[in-house]
RNA sequence: GGGCCCGUAGCUCAGUGGCAGAGCAGGGGACUUUUAAUCCUCGUGUCCUGGGUUCGAAUCCCAGCGGGCCCUCCA
């Protein structure tokens, strides 16, 4: 977490950090990455001392460009409309699309801990006027803008392009429209058919205002003006817009050349991959992004994108493999550490700051967090598979005393996380099952340990015998016929999951049906699978 | 064509000028009641390749190779 702090040690005087979105769809989890630095970047201003405004932008005035998230009724009407301006499709209430859209993200951003100090949606800011004089120093210093476009991004616009898009007064769409003259007061505009495919303009034309609402300015400008109209000094940004000549460096010289501002610090930031794939919410490619979210409660999730350095690509693959489970031990370990326990292996630099800023709670004692108990991710998965299991009772005798509510809410957290794993991405490995039929597997059972099957099938306890009961028959058992305890548990295991471990065998059998069990104990001496 | 990131043990990654390291996985062992718990133990690797600088390079420089994402429009 050097990062964060040497930033914010680097910086003098209060401080704006700002990011802003299009509220144009369903957000998938590699595009948190971006708020979950922006909060980290903030509460490291803090820590230190800076006066911070955290801000976040809805970029609501864009238009819808992907006809996939509109109803097919709604497509041709809507496409080109500002996202503010179309009615919200899951008429679920919310005034427009854009709303119900950024709402999702305001409710996902709170739910990882990120609370911007204010939300403000650029369709307000543009219709209170707020925008009017970047707008003005846009269109008269066109030339300028269009240099630029050429010099940083080899973009040659015609000499009549100005940077303004004006919604179109008869079909309200913005992305349609093209502006070529400019007198000082009114701009010429035409919303054209074919200027985008992706949208068919009315074909009107005429002198209008672009005051007050009335007009947008392009993404690359709006960005600059963004930087002035709130003072931003802060804003991180991901690499596809960080890259040389991309948006970034035209918007950082549009601040500078047209808005005669020197652009925010970047904290460019690298993306998180999903099984070496990019994170796509329509390709279905990879990972289904809201399953992950399902699976990892918010702290591990900040820690996923925390961990490494923001200019470092994550490659996370949870498919089939222990990816998730490692995530939690490894932040249990850097917790333990902070608590003063000792921890196998070296630390990583600034641990205990990973392990702060992964915290939900920004104002949470993280010395006072990292000592609760918190389950083990791997031994909750086997608990939960093992039916009659109290998880409750488990983990306090292993704590050595009772959990605490906030550790019975880590428990409980862990709990659907580890059954959410399961699921889905958990290997077939971490899975057990009592087989059905006799596991193939007892066939190559030494006669020894089949024989303790035999006898544990004639010693077994009573229907309704609980797990200590079963567990101590075949101590017993074993001990009488002088077999390792070790190996009668492998046998047992072999016998019903199919496998050489699993969870305490004793309260496994008394889960199941007692004369299933005896049947199978004597099959599985029998040493083979009987015929059906 | 350009930009950024990555390339070190099976996997995930530390180490950024001074004897190649951790975690996990895997092997071996201990433990007659927390048997997927816990404890002990085991690392011969083209540090991507080739040059260069240096007493000394995984580390710095140059040139490559491989992988990933991005760079047109839109946002």
């Amino acid at each position: 977490m050097e990062w964060a702090d040497e930033l914010a040690a680097r910086v003098s005087g209060p401080q704006v950090v700002n990011d802003s979105k299009t509220p144009s769809g369903t957000i998938h989890v590699g595009s948190l990455r971006g708020p979950v630095i922006l909060d980290v970047v903030a509460r490291a201003l803090r820590a230190a001392g800076r006066e911070t405004t955290l801000l976040y932008g809805i970029d609501d005035l864009d238009p819808m460009d992907a006809q996939a998230l509109l109803t097919p009724d709604a497509v041709e009407r809507e496409m080109g409309r500002p996202l503010a301006h179309i009615p919200d499709q899951a008429g679920d209430g919310h005034s427009s699309y854009a709303r119900h859209h950024a709402q999702v993200f305001i409710d996902t951003f709170a739910g990882l801990g990120i609370k911007p100090d204010r939300y403000y949606w650029m369709s307000e800011h543009y219709a209170a006027g707020d925008m009017d004089p970047y707008i003005k120093v846009a269109l008269d210093r066109a030339a300028i803008v269009r240099e630029v476009y050429q010099r940083v991004a080899n973009v040659r616009h015609p000499d009549t392009w100005h940077p303004i898009s004006v919604i179109c007064p008869t079909c309200g769409r913005v992305g349609t429209t093209i502006v070529t003259k400019w007198d000082g007061e009114k701009v010429f505009f035409e919303c054209r058919p074919d200027l985008v495919t992706w949208a068919k303009g009315c074909g009107s034309s005429g002198w209008v205002s672009p005051y007050g609402g009335a007009a947008k300015l392009p993404w690359n400008l709006e960005w600059a003006a963004q930087w002035s109209l709130f003072g931003v000094t802060i804003e991180p940004c991901g690499k596809d817009l960080a890259t040389a000549g991309g948006s970034r460096d035209r918007s950082d010289a549009i601040a500078r050349e047209v808005f005669e501002r020197e652009p925010p610090i970047n904290v460019p930031y690298e993306f998180l991959n999903i099984g070496g794939k990019k994170m796509s919410t329509s390709k279905g490619r990879g990972t289904p992004a809201h399953l992950i979210a399902e699976v990892l409660p918010p702290e591990q999730l900040r820690f996923l994108f925390l961990r490494p350095r923001p200019n470092q690509a994550i490659e996370f693959d949870p498919d089939g493999t222990d990816a998730i489970p490692r995530l939690f031990d490894e932040f249990d370990r850097l917790g333990a550490a902070v608590a003063g326990r000792d921890v196998k292996g070296e630390l990583p630099a600034g641990f205990a700051a990973v392990f702060g800023y992964s915290l939900l709670d920004p104002t949470a004692d993280y010395e006072v967090e990292a000592a609760r108990f918190r389950p083990p991710f791997g031994h909750l998965a086997v608990l939960a598979q093992v039916p009659g299991v109290d998880i409750g009772v488990a983990m306090a005798a292993e704590k050595g005393s009772p959990l605490d509510t906030a550790e019975r809410a880590i428990l409980d957290e862990r709990l659907r996380a580890v059954r959410g794993w399961l699921d889905t991405f958990a290997p077939e490995s971490a899975r057990m099952e009592v087989r059905a039929t006799l596991p193939e597997g007892v066939a190559t059972l030494a006669p020894e340990e089949r024989g303790f099957l035999g006898a544990l099938a004639e010693k077994a306890p009573a229907a309704g015998s609980d797990g200590e009961t079963w567990q101590s028959a075949i101590f017993t058992t074993a001990s009488s016929r002088e077999l390792p305890a070790g190996r009668a548990f492998k046998a047992l295991y072999a016998a019903f999951l199919g496998r050489p471990n699993g969870p305490r065998a004793g309260w496994l059998l008394a889960s199941l049906d007692r004369s299933f069990v005896v049947e199978r104990l004597r099959e599985a001496a029998a040493g083979a699978t009987l015929p059906a």
